[in-house]
DNA sequence: GCATACTTTCAAATACTTTTGAAAGTTCAG
DNA sequence: CTGAACTTTCAAAAGTATTTGAAAGTATGC
């Protein structure tokens, strides 16, 4: 297989990822690119590389940098902003997990404590059924968030450990 | 808060959280009504309690059979059919697990493996690039695959401490 | 200040997904 | 076999999400 042929597929591949869990497939596809590229890219080559408008390109290369998988780089004496993505897939992957979690995990946990509260018998199986769900729920999002957090702070942890070594 | 109204919201919190995950909302609506009921419902039941139509209700109801959610259930004596969703979030999560990476990642580690036969001198900063991120994404889409079909046998609550050693 | 090189915005167009509901299909009791 | 009760299908309609591109905005060097 030939490198061009492979990267086409490669972004595919990542896209369809992506999609699969809610994500923006242009924006998965923008990440797959940077992933793989050994240098910056400016938004021009990523309009060519994915035949994508530059209107496209502007707006998931911002939410990419908001999820702090991609970042700004400045080439010294260049006009133009170019772009470059985290390529430590461990990273890559704390990065979301963390993301996600701050999205989506903590405030169902807000609802879900809250929904523990509702009111009437528990003789009604209605009412049983009910609390006994959230019940069983809430106790699996509070392990979930448990390890979400022990597998974000092990990023860290392997980041500062590894930083300390630089300086030893 | 009153029942029906921790029931609403329940069901809506449910939807979303399947929505950002890339899963139908209506699909995620329909399985936290089933989850949070103490009998099977009808089709009928479904329809009236989520206000959707008749075929949005089969096709939906047909989707989370398929992926081992929800039962059709046979009421003696009645013609109809019922419908009851697993009530142990646990193992909801342990079906959930099986099924996304049956149709998710297992087909990605076989394009990653095939990925990693690129052609091309290893000096070409482009081709290395590319092969150093697909070993990279391998490896770590090896580990994830490994994690997960530990956590698809587990079926107990201690898993948690297994998973937490496997990331270490 | 002004021209140039670039980035951002956003309304409209397009593409994609979901939902509806009526017709076709199935099952079953009598 | 027939008709009532129920389920399934699917083309069209409605609803969402994504994409475009041109205009507005911003920064920089002269």
């Amino acid at each position: 297989m030939k490198l061009t042929e492979a990267k086409a597929q490669f972004i595919q591949t990542w896209g369809s990822l992506g999609a699969q869990w809610g994500i923006n497939r242009t924006m998965a596809q923008i990440h797959a690119l940077l992933m793989i590229m050994p240098d910056p890219l400016s938004a021009e080559d990523i309009m060519a590389e994915l035949n994508i408008s530059r209107g496209n390109t502007n707006m998931n290369v911002r939410e990419l940098i908001n999820w702090g998988l991609v970042e700004r780089v400045l080439i010294p004496g260049e006009r133009k902003e170019y772009f470059s993505a985290e390529k430590d897939i461990w990273k890559v992957a704390t990065d979301i997990a963390r993301e996600r979690k701050r999205r989506e995990l903590d405030p169902i946990i807000k609802t879900l404590n809250q929904l523990q509260e509702v009111e009437g018998d528990t003789k009604d199986k209605h009412v049983k059924a009910f609390k006994d769900s959230i019940q069983n729920i809430n106790k699996f999002a509070h392990q979930t968030e448990k390890t979400i957090s022990t597998f974000i702070k092990s990023e860290e942890s392997w980041f500062y450990s590894t930083l300390l070594k630089l300086f030893k």
